[in-house]
DNA sequence: AGAATTACTTGACATTACTAAATATTAGCA
DNA sequence: TGCTAATATTTAGTAATGTCAAGTAATTCT
């Protein structure tokens, strides 16, 4: 007796099918979207902390930490890199002077939007030559994947 | 009058929108599905190429660094971490010595088998949430996103 | 006050990527 | 045939991103 019921289960729909499928896909993606190493001064790992440091404005190290799913060792470094690119400010909080502060500089802006904009194409170009139909659906999809694996 | 029809560019499913999300959903997605450092000895890159050797029975390795999208320099060195570990075989081709081909040994296969599973349950624990209708979704938006992100 | 906890940094290391240059082999051509 | 060019991989050197373990400084708890 299969755990799996057939008439339910098409097109390698299941948990186990499509989480192998996700996999295969995503590193592809990933591969497509991370930044070349020296066309820009915002490499992967800074990039996605940019975006958190101007989204979530006076954000910490420990939350930025959190949010990346990597140990504070990490982030500390990634802030290096950031703070040399002057694309950051790092100041000790007012209220607990173990919490580190992170605030974007307006070229630590300037660089994001544009490194931003140029991984968003990299990919819009390749999801342009899908139909709008099929663009919709994608979108459909991409809404229910949020849901589940969203962390914040 | 705009060019773009808006009936059919319903919730943000413009290729810019679409790439937007699926930036950050395939980065939250990377995560959970990165390997621990020290729990097992196959290594992101490592078990996606192993991946690959294991498909594709005989391959070489400017295929794999084709399909990998890397140079042939960075597969060398993931061949050396497989070799060192047992997992595969590296061998110069009879017909043309500069080849190298690649075999994985039955060690090899036992790892993978059981990094991907790990690798594929983490997912699948969350995929499992949704309804059986979302994740047929979900399989068809994969379809789409494969056949526009799918480099072999 | 002294001990424990918390937030972050530092040091030592592994992995994964790059480029440039070296090596070895095969293919093309005069 | 024999020289040259092209091809497949490796080696060397560097950068980025991650780990753990240990250290520092500040805060909280008893």
């Amino acid at each position: 007796m299969s755990t799996i019921d057939e008439t339910t289960e098409v097109n390698g729909s299941s948990p186990d099918e499509l989480g192998d499928r996700l996999i295969a896909l995503m590193e592809n993606v990933h591969r497509m979207i991370r930044p070349s190493y020296h066309s820009t001064r915002l490499t992967a790992a800074r990039l996605s902390a940019m975006r958190l440091i101007i989204e979530s404005e006076g954000t910490t190290g420990g939350q930025i930490a959190q949010a990346e799913q990597v140990t504070p060792a990490t982030i500390t470094r990634v802030l290096d890199g950031l703070h040399e690119s002057r694309f950051i400010e790092r100041e000790p909080s007012r209220r607990d002077r173990r919490i580190v502060d992170v605030r974007a500089t307006e070229a630590g802006r300037a660089a994001f939007r544009e490194a931003a904009t140029a991984q968003i194409e990299r990919l819009a170009g390749n999801l342009a030559t899908l139909s709008a139909e099929d663009r919709a659906e994608v979108s459909e999809a991409i809404q229910h994947l949020e849901r589940v694996f969203r962390n914040d």
